[in-house]
DNA sequence: GTGTGAATTGTAATATTATAACCTTTTATT
DNA sequence: AATAAAAGGTTATAATATTACAATTCACAC
């Protein structure tokens, strides 16, 4: 949960408490959490880094779903509506999110070497935002941040040797 | 420059002061403004949203450049690696910078109403942000904040009737 | 001022991401 | 079972962006 992306954790354990507290989610919400959209949930959570809509799609084919565009887009769009995942502007990807159903204004920390994203809670810094659009005369409703830089994990590999990219650290 | 983009306002002076500044900023650099360059550089000034790059093509035709794909991404490219524009991730679309040459962190307040877009200077709480980061050992190199609202134009008018999508106040 | 290499542009094709439109099936409820 | 709403299937296409390579133009050395 906190556990930082970038490092290597149970990450089995991610994502079943992913599918489990989606499902709560949906049964408070009175919406169902079908067979393609659960499926769709568990593959965001299983890559290790944003996934783009058509890297989902081999996936649900091999799994004997219907595997088309506009399949996965309606899951991931569901999924966005119940907050479960996000979508990443700047990658075109989609990722699981951590505290699905507390309505927050989140940062993604985007490492530019191993690809992946881990999201930080930035209430703070939405409270200046919103308080510095205000002065202007602009009220705030919802903001996207992403930030590139360098994980800890490559952070560190980086100052032993100097060739990696998404190697080592998975699951 | 700091006049909201918002309001009405000489738009003409903010294009041709952004042009001349492009200039200074390519001569320093030692690189060229070439024509098709400059010219897309004024388009998406002109422009009195985000424009996509698409949306640059046909005014290219019209003044007889060439007018495919490759040699607007290209010259967008050109304009992003010196600052002369952004990109907003969250639209697909090209916006002039209006503090070029200024290394700095910025974050955009896109209105939902009319569509517009304005730069907002995010210097201050950055700092906060890269301190976060870094507690979590994250380093940060760039960010991009992309905030949805509503602009004190369209807030002032949808207080009086409510029926506007970018009109009146252009140019 | 000519030759040379680098930068820029032209051109055609294609990749990637996302949506529209319409139809069929499934589900929940009467 | 009848019905309406929700979900999913299917085909096509829109919108955004890039690759690859050829042609041209430019800057600079000679």
């Amino acid at each position: 949960m906190s556990a930082s992306a970038y490092h290597p954790h149970d990450h089995q354990g991610c994502i079943s408490t992913a599918l489990q507290q989606a499902a709560i989610l949906c049964a408070e919400q009175g919406v169902r959490l079908t067979p393609i959209r659960k499926r769709v949930l568990e593959l965001v959570w299983q890559s290790h880094k944003p996934i783009g809509a058509y890297d989902l799609l081999p996936a649900l084919a091999a799994d004997g779903f219907n595997s088309a565009p506009p399949t996965v887009y309606r899951a991931l769009d569901f999924l966005l509506d119940l907050g479960l995942v996000h979508r990443l502007a700047s990658l075109n990807a989609f990722i699981g999110c951590s505290q699905p159903g507390h309505d927050h204004q989140s940062c993604f920390l985007i490492c530019k070497v191993c690809d992946k994203a881990s999201e930080m809670d930035v209430e703070p810094w939405f409270t200046a935002l919103t308080d510095a659009a205000k002065t202007q005369g602009f009220s705030v409703e919802s903001q996207i941040t992403e930030v590139v830089g360098t994980c800890p994990q490559c952070s560190k590999d980086s100052s032993k040797d100097s060739s990696q990219k998404s190697a080592g650290q998975n699951s």
